[in-house]
RNA sequence: GGGCGAUUAGCUCAGUUGGUUCAGAGCAUCUGCCUUACAAGCAGAGGGUCGGCGGUUCGACCCCGUCAUCGCCCA
């Protein structure tokens, strides 16, 4: 049979997906196995595969499939986001390319053009995570709106409300005048601007005496409701009492005192203005002043100003300015820069804005969530991430979740008569409850109005890992009964604060439990100028032409070997092409085992029996190394042992050394052995390579239909031994040795050469003898009780061993050779000495430190000797 | 401004409770090889004052202090 020399992925990947998918495999139903569950952190419907994706999916896909093959019923739930923000700019951006404006449609209608959204592009990126190889149960795939979850986030909802926990209240937030909607912190951007400074002159009532207040914006004067120095302040003191009087409008109002003003800044006067400054707005509070918002949603002056309304707010401060000028209230303008808020969408200057809102206190309902974590029941990867979570929930602010947005889950809150309004799971019972309060029968569903704003997309999230099993609505379902509390979750630390920890306190209030043992958090993958990867800056490649190029499985390894947890990933094409080479690496590997013949009648060569012994023990050790790695979430370590095992151990020393002569058979009991062996490092490959290692196990022996590498179980952890392996070691530093003097000496391979031994065979660990001989490619081994002359010679340990040189002997080199090892075990000697002359050493070191430097020190003279006499014995020649 | 974390080879990172001349891995680099499994490979080699300074200790990459630089979170 002729195996193409190259791994071909392309096809193989396809036809396996199908037949793991065809057979079932990656569906889970409750039984009596242990369950191993991760719910996937759902991706928003507005994308496509990324690069993060590609590492966190491939992560949570090697941590199922490895649970899985360790005969766990695992469970991995895939599901989207309908992540309200993004989508809703998405959908408005697109009617707004077909010459639609949001504000001309109905919410029904544009609720049904986000629809029609979420059906085009939902599911894309749970298909391109197929071609990554998830081995999701694909039947259970959710959507956070989907109809149980919509009701199951309404649910939780009034609960929370009916406990007194959820509230309305005034909050600031970041309005963009020109898209007329409330932004998220995150969707602000700060630059350095340059503006000017003005400084303006409030007149002291019933005195002939001012004040001097500097401000950026003079437009905001109209607002303006008290004027505020510290009290520290000598130069203010005096106006203790006093009230002043607002330029151009002529409004009165208090001058007050308040720590937070700095004397340093302008003129250590501060105008407040409740209404659009987030500070000025606390100084409000503090103080009962009151709130007057000058502004209308579009950004010009409303009627509550006074003066100039209707005027766009820059044009205002331009009028302003002037008016003032000419009523003798300005006196000077300052050149400043300070830092601006835009819109990420529209670039406009945002505006700071009073709105109601709904909150959720937080206080108590994350206790538990903090406690959780502090005590270790829920375990952070890595654990720096301890401090920072304790940090915030210490901190904990209450949670503002409601959007002015349409997509997503609308607060039940219907109102109605005077600012009255109750909380409902729906119309009906919301109209029953506003006649109750009400006392008025006679209202009907027209005399109520629903909130229009939705909910947080991450007040939707905190109950996946509950609604994925439909734990809200079906509180002791089968299914949440047998999966949750889940097992590991994969996200990254940016949401660790607006995911992760709500996900924990959620999980305590509605399941009284963790919702997740573990949380492993991945890096973020950046570019090589560390610039974090995004469709916007080009810098990302495509991941499905990553897949096609390097295969799935060169994807993976590529994006686990250089990403240790928590760290971010430098990403270049060298990493998946490393996953790649691993991968032709094993195809390699394969193809010279399937191309030998067996020979039963053959006995076994002695080296390939010692061969056979080690391996054994190396795959035992590697098994062991790998699962400690795991259940400390090493998981780029244990691939990377697991790439070491298997391309320099196993096809770099094992088959090497059992590899027969070109077209000879091999005995029957080593094929049998490495057949074995293979199988093992497949199994061990797996999680992390499931399309090759599949590929390959099925050409390795012959497989009935439905047997699959990925329910195989995984290879068992047993003891291992490791003085063996000490041994072997030994013996691989002898064989370097003979080749490293092959290459200085210049003795080509094919040419037979005589290795001798300073020692007696009967002292000496023979066993290995015939590894050293083939790998070596001996003639012989000797034994000699004495120097050989005229021979390049080398040390391992503590025994010598020569290689007869003849001519070839260079009696200069091997001098300064020998010069140069004296020289560095005389040094080695004296550090020593020094340690052990140490009086204090000696006496305050634990024996076992002291037993170590005896040893070395003897070692150290016993080389000493050796060399000493080698070079005696050179300068005789 | 407050808090957290980091700094080890050209790059990305390990380094377990301080103890072997202990400074390690992968990649990259350099040298030699198309040796019939693999040039996507094989055999070798070079490369670091463990960010600076001070302290504790018989002994410090590791513990303490301080400075510098970088990153993240919150304001």
């Amino acid at each position: 049979m002729e195996i193409p020399s190259r791994y071909e992925p392309g096809k193989a990947e396809d036809r396996w997906y199908s037949y793991w998918m065809e057979n079932g495999f990656f569906k889970s139903i409750p039984d009596n196995r242990e369950p191993y569950t991760i719910v996937i952190p759902p991706p928003n419907v507005t994308g496509v595969l990324h690069m993060g994706h590609m590492l966190n999916n491939t992560i949570q896909d090697v941590l199922v499939r490895r649970a899985r093959m360790m005969g766990k019923n695992a469970c991995w739930v895939p599901g989207t986001d309908h992540a309200s923000i993004a989508t809703e700019a998405k959908v408005v951006a697109k009617l707004k390319d077909e010459g639609i404006e949001k504000r001309d449609l109905s919410r029904e209608e544009f609720l049904e053009h986000a629809w029609a959204w979420t059906r085009l592009h939902g599911g894309i990126i749970l298909e391109q995570l197929k071609k990554l190889g998830a081995s999701c149960d694909w039947d259970r795939t959710l959507f956070t709106m989907d109809g149980p979850r919509y009701e199951s986030v309404i649910k939780v909802f009034v609960d929370l409300f009916n406990k007194g926990l959820i509230y309305r209240g005034v909050r600031m937030v970041n309005w963009d005048p020109q898209a007329r909607t409330a932004l998220s912190d995150e969707e602000v951007n700060y630059t350095e601007e340059q503006s000017k400074l003005y400084y303006v002159k409030y007149k002291v009532v019933g005195e002939d005496d001012w004040v001097m207040v500097a401000t950026t914006r003079p437009e905001t004067i109209f607002g303006d409701t008290a004027v505020c120095a510290n009290p520290n302040d000598e130069r203010y003191r005096h106006l203790k009492g006093k009230r002043v009087i607002v330029p151009m409008v002529d409004r009165e109002v208090p001058f007050i005192f308040d720590e937070y003003v700095d004397m340093e800044f302008g003129t250590g006067c501060l105008k407040i203005t409740p209404a659009h400054d987030i500070n000025d707005y606390t100084i409000g509070i503090n103080h009962n002043l009151e709130s007057i918002d000058i502004f209308n949603d579009d950004g010009t002056l409303s009627e509550a100003a006074g003066l100039f309304v209707g005027v766009d707010r820059f044009e205002a401060r331009e009028l302003s300015v002037n008016l003032m000028k000419e009523l003798g209230n300005l006196e000077k303008v300052e050149e400043y820069s300070n830092k601006i808020g835009r819109s990420e969408r529209t670039n406009a200057v945002i505006e700071p804005k009073l709105s109601l809102q709904w909150f959720l206190k937080m206080e108590e309902i994350s206790k538990p969530a903090l406690e959780a974590v502090v005590k270790g029941d829920i375990c952070l990867h890595p654990a720096k991430f301890k401090n920072l979570y304790r940090h915030w929930m210490e901190n904990v602010h209450d949670w503002c979740i409601s959007r002015q947005l349409w997509w997503g889950h609308r607060i039940p809150a219907w109102y109605f008569g005077n600012n009255d309004y109750v909380v409902a799971l729906n119309a009906d019972e919301a109209l029953a409850m506003a006649r109750a309060k009400s006392g008025n029968n006679a209202l009907t569903e027209a005399d109520l109005r629903q909130d229009e704003d939705v909910l947080d997309t991450w007040f939707s999230s905190w109950l996946w890992p509950i609604t994925c099993f439909d734990g809200i609505n079906n509180p002791d379902n089968e299914d949440i009964d047998y999966y949750y509390p889940t097992n590991d979750l994969v996200t990254a630390p940016e949401i660790l604060f607006f995911w992760v920890a709500r996900m924990i306190i959620a999980g305590y209030e509605y399941k009284g439990e963790m919702p997740f043992k573990n949380v492993y958090l991945t890096g973020i993958v950046r570019d090589q100028q560390k610039r974090k990867m995004s469709k916007s800056l080009g810098n990302s490649p495509e991941p499905l032409e990553l897949i096609e190029k390097y295969g799935a499985d060169g994807v993976r390894v590529g994006m686990l070997l250089c990403s240790p947890a928590g760290n971010d990933l430098l990403y270049e094409d060298s990493l998946p092409e490393q996953g790649r080479n691993f991968a032709n690496k094993i195809w390699n590997a394969f193809r010279l085992v399937a191309n030998w013949e067996v020979d039963s009648s053959l006995p076994q060569p002695e080296h390939s029996a010692e061969a056979v012994s080690w391996m054994d023990q190396m795959i035992s050790k590697g098994v062991a190394d790998v699962d400690s790695d795991f259940s400390q979430f090493r998981i780029s370590e244990a691939l990377m042992d697991i790439y070491k095992l298997f391309w320099d151990e196993f096809s770099g020393w094992y088959l090497e050394v059992i590899k027969p002569a070109y077209e000879k058979p091999i005995d029957a009991a080593t094929y049998k052995a490495t057949i074995d062996f293979f199988d093992k490092l497949l199994r061990l490959t797996h999680p992390f390579m499931p399309f090759i290692t599949e590929e390959i196990w099925h050409l390795l022996e012959k497989r009935g239909e439905g047997e699959s590498i990925m329910i195989s179980p995984m290879p068992e952890i047993k003891v291992y031994d490791q003085s063996l392996l000490n041994e072997f070691e030994t013996v691989k530093e002898i064989v370097t040795a003979v080749r490293n003097i092959r290459k200085e000496k210049n003795i080509p391979n094919r040419e037979r050469i005589v290795l001798s031994v300073r020692a007696s065979k009967e002292n000496y660990k023979a066993r290995y003898l015939p590894v050293i001989l083939k790998m070596g490619n001996l003639s012989s081994i000797e034994f000699v009780g004495d120097k050989i002359d005229g021979a390049a010679s080398f040390m391992v340990g503590t025994t010598e061993y020569y290689i007869p040189l003849g001519e070839r002997l260079d009696i200069g080199e091997e001098l300064s050779k020998a010069e140069s090892e004296l020289i560095y075990f005389r040094g080695f000697l004296e550090s020593v000495m020094k340690k052990l002359g140490n009086e204090r050493f000696v006496s305050k070191a634990p024996a076992n430190v002291i037993d170590m430097e005896r040893k070395k020190k003897s070692d150290a003279e016993t080389k000493i000797a050796a060399l000493t006499a080698r070079i005696e014995e050179l300068k005789r020649l």
